[in-house]
DNA sequence: TTGAATTGAGAACGAACGTTCTCTATATTG
DNA sequence: CAATATAGAGAACGTTCGTTCTCAATTCAA
């Protein structure tokens, strides 16, 4: 078994539980015996939890960008594509392991005392937002829609991670078609 | 000093350190040097810290629920009144202390292993979107409003605090109104 | 095959946590 | 005043955590 391969069956593992239980919750024991690895490998592969945390966190955000622009290249026209956000939440969702965003809990639960997981969570944010506002500049809508679509994202995944319901997922839809045909409304009328 | 204002000192005192460092980050013994109370009279008042916790989540909700229908009461017009949420936020996050939604916070870092943390963070985002949708229905307008714009309040909420600015309130402002407007056109049409 | 390096299993360490206990000093009450 | 209860200060306890260390087993090189 190469390097390569025990790192990412670590933070494979270490993803999925501490989505599952929180990252405070999970101990390297834990870790150790989920990934049936030594505890001396692991500490040969990363020199430390808060290490493990932030390759997660890097291994979250690749998954997530890759799975919505998956989507979104399904979809046909600029709005369908600017749709296609919300359908990637309904997706994300209805999934059983699905516990709200990665980013906003890790920013909740280390945040403030881990300025590197406090700027990762931000840099995650960020990209998503320069994401949307890619999309929209493509289907001719004003710049103030990205970030309306962005919040309206966002709120969906708390509001379906509370609730524990993915019901959010198809009101932010209809909320962001409402959003989008008014946005461009006003962009062709300002365009012309 | 009485053992209310005891306990309420204790609160509030957690209250601002549970907001500034994390609720895990935040040991009994500096909770106990920072509210000037002695170990034995805080497990007087507190048979354990996940009881100071659940007593710190209602102060949070008394005190944001006070806050936000101060700012709602002070609007004029029902649609007003809806606007008044997000101008809330505004201020809010523009606080210092302002470090995102406590219940989002305490839901992320908790909720997965404390089922009174997660089931308290639900009841309070049902209690929110049950008094927006009072308001929305005062302002005449159909039901599916109401979850579209909490989702935009939550979605401002977290925005500001991982972003580290207050802009999003603003941002969900101008969309609440877009989406307020269009469902109220329904709304008569639907009605007349 | 023999010697050196690497591994796995898990004991051990030091720190931090939530909680309880001890002890002394101060109030309270008859 | 004397006897008793209560308070504060903080030591102590048992656990858990992240990390390191020990040591026997195994792998690899010559």
């Amino acid at each position: 078994m190469t390097s390569p391969e025990i790192r990412s069956r670590i933070v494979e593992t270490a993803d999925g539980l501490y989505n599952a239980k929180g990252i405070q919750a999970v101990g390297m024991d834990e870790l150790r015996a989920a990934a049936h690895v030594s505890l001396k490998r692991l500490y040969q592969e990363f020199p430390s939890k808060s290490s493990i945390v932030m390759a997660v966190l890097e291994r979250r955000h690749r998954s997530w960008a890759a799975g919505l622009d998956a989507q979104v290249r399904a979809a046909g026209s600029p709005r369908a594509r600017l749709l296609a956000i919300f359908d990637y939440l309904a997706h994300w969702f209805g999934e059983d392991s699905f516990r709200g965003c990665g980013f906003i809990n890790s920013f909740a639960e280390l945040g403030a005392m881990s300025p590197e997981v406090a700027e990762y969570a931000r840099k995650h944010k960020e990209s998503f937002q320069e994401y949307v506002g890619d999309l929209a500049e493509a289907a001719g809508a004003p710049p103030y829609l990205a970030p309306q679509l962005s919040i309206l994202a966002e709120g969906a995944q708390t509001t379906a991670a509370i609730a524990g319901s993915s019901e959010a997922a198809g009101q932010a839809r209809r909320a962001a078609e409402v959003l989008i045909d008014a946005a461009l409304r006003e962009g062709i009328r300002g365009a012309a």
